[in-house]
DNA sequence: GTTATAAAAGATGTTTAACTCTTTTATTAT
DNA sequence: ATAATAAAAGAGTTAAACATCTTTTATAAC
């Protein structure tokens, strides 16, 4: 596996997704996110339950309902969905996972894991959801292989 | 779950307690690892014996025996022992899961998460196994909290 | 209000990682 | 040789992550 859960990548790729498709003012099903970000539909389904449940995407049952963000949510950083999902182990952990990471009592990575650690926070921090939508849509990046 | 398996955190500081006591000239038994870097001691014993699989760690049985690490492997970088216990996905995967990594074809993180990845591997690379002992054994540095 | 649509909710199943136990083999000391 | 020690090897268990299935609820169109 690779530094973020898998659950956590198919969050990522089908908030990234749905934020698109909300800039273009269309609402998504389940089925479309899930082909178009290439992940298992129902499980998909329950991810994106749980990123309802806490506010970070919306949605509206029924004919023409489906998985939108309100403008509020585009604001928001990719953090908060990484922080959703896999907790903030990542962001405040230690590297070798002892107990807790601390200056005073450090272990042998500390000073330079938490470099790293820092730069996966700030890149996570400083960009909008809404933000790669330009990107996005200019075909100049992808969701998918 | 940090940015390795705890497998590989375990892994790490055992070599870790494992180089120490070898630059001091003492093999070690699992019990005694197990003890020092807070790990279960039959699930410790796995992990070794696959580290001593690929060379990484040295050990004989019988009375006195334990683990050690010769001088070669205390020359080796950490990074081989991520890269025995949780791959290399870590090093070159995407970010975001897709298949593959590539310029050509990038994810919306790839320009950032390329350069987190790039100085977790270097932090991995550049420092050996050998050399966290000095700090070790000054006690500037733990491996249990 | 009936039907169709689509997510929510809840229960269940599968796979992988984490962890344990038992038996065997090698080494050393007596 | 025998007994003691310690890892190797292999089989087995448990828990967590990953994934699916079924039923319910909300919404919209007719
Ligand atoms: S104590 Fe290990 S990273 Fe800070
Ligand atoms: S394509 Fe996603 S990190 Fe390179």
């Amino acid at each position: 596996m690779g530094i973020f859960s898998k659950t956590c990548e198919y969050a990522v790729r089908a908030v990234f997704y749905i934020a698109q498709s909300s800039q273009e003012g269309r609402k998504v099903s389940i089925k479309e996110i899930a082909e178009k970000v290439k992940s298992p539909e129902p499980f998909l389904g329950k991810i994106l339950q749980n990123l309802s449940k806490v506010g970070l995407i919306q949605s509206t049952k029924g004919p023409h309902g489906g998985f939108f963000i309100d403008p509020e949510g585009l604001k928001k950083p990719i953090a908060d969905i990484v922080l959703a999902i896999d907790g903030e182990q990542i962001f405040t952990g230690c590297g070798m996972g002892l107990d807790y990471c601390s200056e005073k009592n450090p272990c042998p990575l500390h000073h330079d894991f938490k470099k790293v650690r820092n730069q996966l926070s700030s890149m996570l921090k400083k960009t909008s959801i809404g933000q790669f939508n330009l990107q996005l849509i200019k075909g100049s990046v992808t969701l998918y292989k």
